[in-house]
DNA sequence: CTGAAAGCGCTTACAG
DNA sequence: CTGAAAGCGCTTACAG
């Protein structure tokens, strides 16, 4: 391997000089510059990074502020898991993490440890902006003290967010439509389920909506209804107030698509009401939804990659800080479509 | 961060002492050696990697000997690509590969580049040992000359593999049967179609087959007939005389599962042929199915993860001899399901 | 059984 | 504008 001392020998000069135009840092004569560049690329060097991590004692600190992982939320512990493999995987790099979680829906916690993580000092911050209004005015704070970040999860327009990673939603609901259409008769109907209270996350519900409904509109064969139940709540209460209705107005329902990852209720609903034989498709895989793709309510759920999207928000981020390397500023995660018979090999 | 430097001062003892019993090297009195290690433990002490990297200069040499990624077989180029990148991504730690690549199913091919691999001389070897008597030749050589090496896609008895990383076929086969049977009205029969020239590569076709029969066997719904069929080579002249017969005594057939990666073949039939209508299900996505997906003649597609294969292989090689941390013996790697609709996602 | 010293390749003040 | 030297934390002979 080729060491800077090789390039200094061949150009006649110190190891000090080599590294200064190497990294750019001037004070060096023009004709010096282009010959130890001539050189170092006929060497073909590249630099070690071991000694060169040695030697700059630098660290790096990234902050997380992503909301806990409880409840229906144990999908945010994959992110957490993921950033934090990431980092692990650095070695032998000094990155430090340090999380700010908070709980889904949560503004006021969200503001505290946003606050916190100010008051704390960091060199990048990795950020699911779930909560938009905080979290404009949290990017604003960054900005100001020129704090680069990252988004996960969700995009908002209007900051300066270094880049983005996150679940193509709307390319996610019309897999969910192309699921359906490939197994249901195209005369029946179709029941798309929104399940938000707050409108929380409306976000991504939305944009599976759209491109559920865009399925149809462009490809798809079913030519049935597409009905509409807006649900605050999944308590079975809600649920079968809202959902008993239709299914009484609307015999020809033969599907229905969950645009959430609450699908777990839709799927007790049709176990209650003994319906196994319609067609559901939700998102997300964890426990609850589990078992009902299991027992065969729920035929598929669509995961996104949560794991993978904290791996990579963390390496856009090292790399940024590192190399100041400019990252894509979008980039969207594949999503699985998982069934029964997928199951035992997502045994992450 | 502790260094072993702080260790050696709160022991009262040198630096090469610390290091001595943290590596195990002996020539140490038991007493000096109980202290340190205490003392090292209450400290959590963390080795700085990028410091013991730089001043052990060690390199490992891995072998990597797979097929070449042409003709249909463009895929091992992704195993390939894995491969590269895990090795990219061990920097800044000094780990070499080196490729030695054989024509799929020219065993003479292979042994030249075994042999060519034994006499450079390496750490240790990736194989594809889809070549079997060639492959268990070439394992006893290697254990011969302790060469550890990790099997990738394929997994052969008899040996002293340190692992294997590969697809779950008999999975897979379960999974493209999931798939049909979601689709296909119960009482419609299926058609199996196996290709296969010169027997090649039959272990991956056989447990696919298995794993689909074994579907129907205990859970699916469909109650038609499993019609086999085994082609020889995919000419659309052996197609059409192996398939006609059986479509024209067989007018139930709805769907078809094709084995292996030449699932295009069949799609070009129903094109040629006029049944859009038959469900298609097959493996692995490159640009000859791809066509074939957007056209809506094949119907799903199932994909192993040959790139995560190619990392993992690496990811496990270094471990073992970095760390002699000896991987778990046998790895599945998950498959994708692909429809039209997430072919936006998978532009890897 | 133990310590002192040199060295891995790069970076960083500092002197000139 | 340039060079010499010290240092990052660990490893490796070598002397005792």
């Amino acid at each position: 391997m080729v060491r800077i001392k090789d390039i200094a020998e061949k150009a006649g000069v110190s190891i000090g000089t080599v590294d200064r135009v190497l990294h750019d840092r001037g004070e060096v004569a023009e004709k010096t510059r282009e010959k130890v560049l001539k050189i170092a690329d006929e060497l073909h060097y590249t630099p070690n990074l071991a000694a060169s991590t040695l030697a700059t004692q630098k660290k790096y600190n990234i902050s997380a502020i992503i909301p806990k992982g409880t409840g229906d939320n144990i999908f945010w512990n994959s992110h957490k898991e993921g950033i934090e493999n990431a980092v692990a995987s650095l070695r032998p790099f000094s990155v430090n993490v340090k999380f700010y979680l908070f709980e889904l829906n949560n503004e006021k916690e969200f503001t505290e440890q946003a606050q916190r993580l100010l008051n704390d000092g960091t060199d990048a911050v990795i950020l699911a902006p779930v909560l938009k209004n905080e979290a404009l005015e949290f990017c604003r704070k960054l900005d100001e003290n020129s704090v680069p970040y990252v988004f996960i999860d969700t995009f908002i327009k209007g900051t300066n967010s270094l880049a983005f990673i996150g679940e193509d939603a709307y390319r996610g609901g019309r897999i969910a439509a192309s699921l359906i259409d490939y197994g249901l008769p195209a005369d029946k109907d179709i029941l798309i389920v929104n399940i938000s209270k707050n409108l929380d996350n409306t976000q991504h519900l939305n944009s599976r909506n759209q491109g559920f409904l865009s399925y149809f509109i462009d490809t798809g064969k079913n030519t049935g209804l597409k009905i509409n139940a807006e649900l605050h709540s999944h308590s079975a209460k809600e649920v079968d107030e809202k959902l008993d209705p239709i299914f009484r107005n609307n015999p020809g329902v033969g599907a229905i698509m969950v645009s959430s990852a609450k699908t777990y209720a839709i799927a007790s609903y049709l176990e209650r009401k003994k319906k196994k034989d319609i067609i559901l498709v939700g998102y997300e895989v964890f426990d609850k939804n589990i078992r009902y793709l299991e027992s065969g309510y729920i035929d598929f759920l669509i995961r996104q990659r949560p794991h993978e999207q904290g791996m990579k928000a963390v390496e856009k981020t090292f790399q940024f800080l590192a190399h100041n390397r400019v990252p894509e500023k979008k980039e969207y995660q594949p999503v699985d479509i998982v069934n029964r018979e997928t199951l035992p090999l997502i045994k992450e």
